[in-house]
DNA sequence: TTGAAAGCGCTAACAT
DNA sequence: ATGTTAGCGCTTTCAA
């Protein structure tokens, strides 16, 4: 780049014009113990006036570390944009940088950790991660990681996640109350949060004691893997239709409900429909999904400082931290017809 | 970070390895001419071998430059988000990183391209900057700027958008030929861009010898400042009412669309709306919103190759690069009723 | 065709 | 309390 950067002011530039030595700047600067109020003054009033502000290329260099968080995630997925803004709050209140980095059909998971990876990030990390684990742990060995929103069990991996199976019961219950009976379930996509959405969809209907009546139909987590599930949903006669569905998620959720329109059934007048996350699509007046929303701002919360205490390796890693979700009601729900 | 980072493999290594020196190894690697073929071939070996990536901080340090593109959004927006995802396809494809930051209530436009300068990137993409022209310039001046979508301008900053007031005559002239004559236009924020689509608006209706049927309507981005449009749109009675309505762009159509329903006014029934964008919200089934498509995949072709002429600093800056927009007909527009 | 050596802008001992 | 002096991992003259 022959372009005219003209040269933003270094770091030597502000001991000059301070009258003190580089070491005696950077001290000032990160807030070390040391230089006396007077010349952190003076330096303090110099790199103002420069305008100085650090390399962190050079910085993280030198040190071997970095306060910049790098988060992958994938631009495509609504809920994904919340949390990163979520994430992107709590770092910058405590002190920390962020940098993203997104997964396309090009740039897989792991490409996606090792752009962040070379951009020296302090830590990572990742959302709705859906690649092996041994992978995960070997992103893991070189550099602190955070999964959010993926169950998993290593040292290598913190975990930063909500309590699924609870929000998929108080949909369930939710549903109960109003007073469906035949409440299906649209999968997800393999993995360990289908699997715990989908343990928690069962457990919720035989506590409400209508664990003769469960229906799991595979689905996936895009709208058009909603919108596929609709077939299934709506197939067989009389009294074994479902008048209640939830689904893996609000884009599921979002598909289904465009096929079942199109079907000729309407929610929530012949089926009620509870999604996952409370996405900005959910909150969309025209679609006014019931959802199960989770804590976003904890989330990102937690995340970052799980990340940030991995990496200052400082206190317990502890153990993962799970999130309670909360029930959203809007208009896709309601009792039964008939 | 005390981190067990267990060092990954450096340079140094790899040179080692090879038996040579870590000059001839940054050649090769770097495929610059001079290595014989023999001493290449070992040194691919030995990297590949050891698993050997460039630490970007170093390389960007020593070298003055860096291949990483930095791209400023705002990841509310959901076009922002298909904007990127091209961004970062088109930077893959022409060899380069893609690193991302995103404008927040409480990172404003400034910080996050300041984020991105701190990484050291070659070159900036700001998505729909709105701040001030000279302080975009300010960036501009200490690394090579290119504003997508924004109509400015600028030496310092190069631009690349869509022909907004097309789009707009393409809308307008959609609904003149389904028989609209009182066609509405809801306006955007301030700024460049709701200039040249309200021109736009006024020129299409002049041209389809409607002139004497215009009517602006105060509006903004979101769907909120759609939605507080409605009132203003649907006010007046008889034959004032306008038949049809352009929307500054999809999340303000929505908004508007969402307000008219819970008014009593269908689309298309009632009247006819159009947006501007052709985001993932748009193409939604339950809001099947006919609008103006940008060409993302161009636009971010051309952003990158904008990016990347300005910051090698060969060939001609160029002037603005502007993309031709097309409509997608979807379902909130027909004929005028009656 | 290859290597030696001097930095890039910063941090971190170690001196003073 | 402050300065000196090595590097961090890489690129890049300049010699060989």
């Amino acid at each position: 780049m022959v372009h005219g950067n003209p040269s933003r002011p270094r770091l030597g530039d502000v001991a000059v014009a301070a009258g003190v030595s580089t070491a005696t700047v950077s001290l000032v600067l990160r807030g070390v113990a040391g230089p006396s109020v007077a010349t952190a003054q003076r330096v303090l009033a110099a790199a103002e006036q420069l305008g100085y502000r650090p390399d962190r290329a050079a910085s993280a260099l030198a040190s071997r570390r970095s306060r910049t968080i790098g988060v992958a995630l994938d631009l495509s997925n609504p809920f994904h944009a919340d949390l990163t803004l979520a994430i992107q709050d709590a770092a910058l209140r405590q002190g920390h940088e962020v940098l993203l980095a997104t997964v396309t059909a090009r740039q897989d998971e792991n490409a996606t950790a090792e752009t962040l990876l070379d951009s020296r990030c302090a830590a990572l990390i990742l959302l709705g991660p859906r690649g092996p684990v041994p992978e995960l742990e070997r992103i893991g060995r070189q550099v602190p990681v955070v999964a959010l929103g993926r169950p998993l069990i290593s040292e290598q991996v913190g975990v930063v996640r909500s309590a699924d199976d609870t929000g998929i019961a108080l949909a369930v219950r939710h549903l109960v109350d109003l007073g469906h009976r035949r409440i299906a379930y649209v999968d997800g996509p393999p993995g360990e949060v289908a699997d715990i959405r989908r343990d928690g969809y069962r457990r919720a209907m035989a506590d409400a004691g209508s664990s003769r009546w469960t229906r799991v139909v595979p689905g996936g987590q895009t709208e058009d893997d909603g919108r596929a599930a609709a077939p299934a949903v709506l197939r067989a006669s009389g009294r074994s239709v479902p008048t209640a569905v939830v689904a893996f998620n609000d884009r599921c959720a979002v598909g289904l409900l465009a096929a079942c329109a199109e079907a000729g059934v309407g929610a929530p007048a012949d089926l009620s429909v509870v999604g996952f996350d409370d996405s900005a699509l959910a909150r969309l007046p025209q679609i006014g999904l019931t959802t199960v929303a989770q804590d976003v701002r904890s989330l990102g919360e937690h995340a970052v400082a799980a990340a940030v205490r991995r990496a200052s390796g400082d206190g317990e890693i502890g153990p993962e931290v799970v999130v309670p979700p909360h029930l959203v009601v809007r208009s896709t729900t309601a009792p039964p017809g008939r």
